[in-house]
DNA sequence: TGTTTGTTCTA
DNA sequence: AGAACAAAC
């Protein structure tokens, strides 16, 4: 009779899962846990948003497990592993199963959690599933990172085969009686109710995340390539926060987009399109796992210096309340903010002006969106802020400013983004949507909706005067 | 997956 | 006057 314990980690699910597979074919019985330990996570332990989105999905996984005979088992503590030991001297388990992370602090987690079981007779059983492709299989020929897109999609195209997800196990046996904490005990949820607008947009939890793949997969995908780049349209997958949790797996998600694409219900491009955001979250991770670093420091190290301004409070301040007076921008902050989300485009548009017109680190946006986003991952936050402040790998080139009105007025044409996040512009005539100004004195709108806190060509022209200057600073190296 | 500016062509 | 395009940042 052998016992082994079922370590869930960023795999909030039943379906797909190796792990939890694995311990039920090799053991008799499993104790499913989840260990919180947010110390060893710092500087990135889960945010507000995140936190209260994983509490509710902690909650339908222990009522997914309950359904099927077992029950998910919390514990509290400073580290995973000496967490670890005591469940194995509580319940004689010989063996931890657990999917590999590849961030930086879970890495470290799961090694000292190995030598740590190690030293008393058990062993930690790693599997992989948070990638489509072990990252170790991700290099160039020479065995260095990727650091451009194209070449690493079209490696991992070459490498990637599709396969099936694995099916949710029937039946979960425990060993009798292991103690527990509870859940609410954890703290997670805000202790000012702030979270109405995240309670009314989503639905935390495995089966919410099959629903959503599957209204995707048969409703939307045919049109992504036409709207996935306008905000007022539910036009994206809306799968992150899921993916995060990994209430669903990359490969569920490949699978089903794979089999649509077999029987035809959608064209090759759409697939492709969808699918090439699946391969940059791959990316995110590789360059992650390659370059531990740069969720705090810039890739390039040209940036080590960057004269990042510390003493503009304000700006950073109106940008975080979707106060800076350009609509598009205030939208897209005044949606995460409620939400816990915010539209792809969006994030591009609010990151550049905050590091380009703000001058604005991007390590403090990352910041912001990592305690306000409900899908915050450290992989693709990282990425996504290096690339819009130009400084991460592949980045956007130094001259590449967004101009918000500009955007809103590509993106957004009719307004509908802005009027539904921004009440003050709802009656402002179209001429005047993205460029307030124009109709403010005519007294078209709510005239409580702020004035432009920059000017947008001084601070563009100022932007490219100190980004110009970063090419004269010492070649970038990475180690 | 950028924006601006200047030039050329067309109406 | 305005679209289409190229070049520079």
């Amino acid at each position: 009779m052998t016992t082994a314990i079922v370590w869930f980690r960023n795999d909030l699910r039943l379906h797909d899962n190796p792990s939890l597979r694995a311990a039920l074919s090799e053991h008799d019985t499993v104790v499913p846990v989840y260990l919180w330990t947010p110390a060893e996570e710092q500087p990135w332990a889960p945010g507000a948003a995140s936190r209260w989105w994983l509490h509710h999905s902690l909650e339908q996984l222990g009522a997914e497990l309950e359904r099927r005979g077992g029950k998910l088992h919390i514990r509290h503590g400073q580290s995973a592993a000496a967490l670890l030991v005591d469940l194995c001297a509580e319940t004689g388990a010989s063996a931890v199963y657990a999917q590999r992370c590849y961030e930086p602090m879970l890495a470290k987690q799961e090694q000292s959690a190995a030598a740590k079981l190690n030293g008393v007779g058990a062993r930690l059983q790693l599997a992989e599933g948070q990638t489509l492709l072990p990252l170790r299989a991700s290099t160039k020929a020479d065995g260095s990172p990727f650091r451009v897109f194209t070449p690493f999609w079209r490696n991992f195209m070459k490498e990637y085969i599709p396969s099936p997800p694995l099916p949710a196990p029937i039946r979960i046996t425990m060993p009798q009686r292991v103690s527990t904490n509870y859940i609410a005990d954890l703290g997670l949820l805000p202790r000012i109710a702030w979270d109405g607008g995240l309670r009314e947009t989503w639905q935390p939890g495995a089966s919410s995340a099959l629903r959503a793949l599957d209204r995707f997969a048969t409703e939307r995908i045919e049109r992504y390539g036409k709207v996935r780049d306008l905000p007022a349209v539910v036009g994206t997958s809306r799968l992150s926060p899921h993916l995060r949790f990994g209430e669903i797996s990359p490969r569920q998600i490949a699978w089903r987009l794979w089999q649509g694409l077999q029987a035809k219900d959608i064209s090759a491009g759409a697939h492709e399109t969808y699918f090439r955001q699946l391969v940059w979250r791959e990316f995110a991770f590789s360059v992650l796992h390659h370059f531990p670093q740069t969720t705090d420091r810039p890739f390039n190290s040209r940036f080590n210096d960057f004269p990042w301004p510390m003493d503009r409070d304000d700006w950073f301040t109106s940008w975080r309340r979707g106060r800076t007076g350009f609509p598009i921008v205030d939208a897209g902050m005044r949606e995460l903010w409620h939400t816990g989300w915010m539209h792809n485009r969006v994030r591009m548009i609010v990151a550049s002006f905050l590091t380009k017109h703000c001058g604005i680190s991007w390590l403090a946006g990352a910041r912001w969106f990592w305690d306000t986003l409900v899908d915050a991952d450290l992989a693709n936050n990282s990425m996504g802020w290096q690339w819009s402040a130009g400084c991460g790998v592949d980045a956007a080139p130094y001259f590449r400013i967004f101009n918000p009105l500009r955007q809103g007025e590509r993106f957004d044409p009719k307004g509908e983004y802005i009027r539904r996040w921004v009440p003050e512009l709802r009656d402002a005539p179209i001429q005047a949507i993205h460029d307030p100004q124009r109709g403010r004195s005519k007294g078209l709108f709510d005239a409580t909706y702020p004035e432009p806190i920059l000017d947008l060509d001084e601070r563009r022209q100022h932007a490219l005067a100190v980004y110009r200057e970063t090419r004269h600073h010492p070649a970038p190296r990475h180690v």
